[in-house]
DNA sequence: TTGAAAGCGCTAACAC
DNA sequence: GTGTTAGCGCTTTCAA
């Protein structure tokens, strides 16, 4: 900056002036300056001004990761709504391992992340202490509840799960089995059987992992074992959903004739599979674009963040029919 | 750092030693600062240290959305592997706007960014300028050509498309249809179109919209209205495939005895779609670990970015039938 | 309207 | 081992 003072032949004093645009120069002065910062190829330096406004202009998003519709969904209109207020998202993943979230949590603050986004609303052990050091807005995404540690915004996951459920026995369906990802570290899932918890015997509840095949083969094993065969199958994630249709299909039944398939989460893929999935929708964008203006506010005005619910609600198609 | 300093009766210097755990400092000291230190809850300043070392250990990448799995998974390889060098990922989005391409890439590099990835080989009218203001690497992804303007770590989207139309002569399919999402503002299904220029009619080619119901609809008028019917759809995405398969179902054509189907990029989705596609797999992990790895060196090293090609190969699996 | 100068919070060179 | 000191590149008083 130096440099361009001297080529210009004011003091710094004025390019700082110019180059932030805030404080009044004059017409023949900023000209000096921006033709000499055009002919140096000066770029200011975004550290120094960090230093001095006290803000880096960062967000940190952690997610388990981007390799799912629905944290990808969530990351693209967070990303657009922070982008507005001129806020730059740096994103992490964590392989939905609470340690690796701690971890990359700190390096985020390092960067000098002034907020944190994270998944649920289950935390390692010095999380707490991290945040507490570093005085930054969190805000736990994906579920709600308001007694939260963190203001969460995000839906009621066992809520959704009872919607399936209610709308599977509203529909006559007395033997239902329940299938679900992983309740351990993703307590997205966790709250959804919770949700179930007492409606249902416990022999109704089968889990399995994360991928497609994994829910093909335990939706094959539960339609093919079980005895009476289910007349239903609620599904707590999109995924086993469409890893049960597929499993249905390949022991040659039909959905919804033969057997009822219900998931929740509602992905875009869900709109086209065969037959269209009847799921409990959950406004994955608009949950970006909530927890987008609760930071921007926080940030702005220091205004604390608020827990919000996003509702949801049971998308109808063609995958459940009258027991 | 100067009253953690004063708290514990060191010089700053000491504390920054400390803290850095570079330089050789005494026991005693060492356990002085770190009490001072979690005392007064310190927490060392990101943008200090950048303005010291001169490095802001963020890149930003460019993508045109995260709602399309192939983004999403591209980003989610290029953060593990970013990460793991410690280097952070500014994402931003760009909605196919080459134009808002070049405004978030301003954006990114006035934060900082130490290195940039953006998507296609094409760009707005002033990007070079931009890069050669902040003389920071940058690599183009998902398209690969030797002698492209940026260093290109992607596939050779032409061949692909070939591999494609090969694989469907072989199987005797003499009338084929093409069908794409937009050319415009998106290079890498423009270069795929290319690849078949001149091997097959102009009639042959058909274009819609980016997402699935445009697909269908396209992939409906097109079996319905081509006389002949076309023995098989060359999709060159497999959104617009996986549309295809479903707009084949309506129209009660089954896939692939009444027709076959293929597209490119093999999306998780499409190991599950009926009946399973057969595409031209794109290992987009792969690509986002290259380039990782090339932005790392480049910044540890200084060395260039040399442009690399990312093979792909057919992805067999049942959409496709002799004709 | 402008310039000189004092920092912002930290690192690194140098001397002790 | 440790302290002193000079910056890093910018913003912001305070005078002029």
């Amino acid at each position: 900056m130096r440099d361009v003072a001297r080529l210009a032949g004011v003091s710094v004093a004025t390019v700082s002036r110019v180059l932030s645009g805030k404080a009044i120069v004059s017409k023949s002065a900023k000209i000096k300056v921006e033709t000499a910062v055009a002919a140096l190829n000066f770029v200011p330096s975004a550290a120094a001004r960090a230093i001095n406004s006290g803000r880096s202009h960062i967000v940190g998003a952690l997610v388990p990761t981007l390799s799912h519709e629905i944290f990808a969904r969530f990351l693209d209109e967070l990303e657009r709504g922070l982008s507005r207020a001129g806020l730059s998202v740096v994103v992490a993943t964590t392989g939905y391992d609470k340690e690796k979230e701690l971890h990359r949590a700190t390096d985020l603050l390092n960067l000098g992340a002034e907020a944190l986004v994270v998944s649920g609303l289950e935390r390692a052990a010095g999380f707490d202490a991290l945040i507490d050091r570093h005085q930054v807005p969190v805000v736990a995404t994906s579920r709600f509840r308001q007694d939260a540690d963190l203001p969460a915004i995000g839906y009621d996951n066992q809520g959704a799960a009872r919607l399936a459920l209610d709308y599977l026995r509203e529909a006559g369906h007395r033997n239902i089995a329940v299938l679900s990802g992983p309740t351990v570290d993703n307590d997205r899932t966790g709250e959804r059987v919770l949700g179930l918890h007492g409606l249902l015997p416990p022999r109704a509840f089968f889990q399995t992992g994360r991928s497609i095949p994994e829910a093909i083969a335990l939706a094959a094993s539960v339609v093919s074992a079980l005895e009476p065969t289910p007349t239903a199958l609620l599904c707590l994630s999109d995924v086993v959903a469409q890893g049960a249709l597929i499993a249905c299909k390949n022991a040659g039944m039909d959905v919804p004739t033969d057997i009822s398939v219900i998931g929740i989460d509602d992905l875009p893929s869900s709109a086209y599979t065969d037959p269209p999935l009847t799921s409990v929708h959950l406004p994955v964008g608009r949950m970006g674009d909530a927890t987008a203006a609760a930071i921007v506010a926080a940030l702005e005005t220091g205004a604390p963040i608020h827990s919000e619910e996003i509702a949801s609600y049971l998308q109808v198609r063609a995958s459940v029919t009258r027991a």
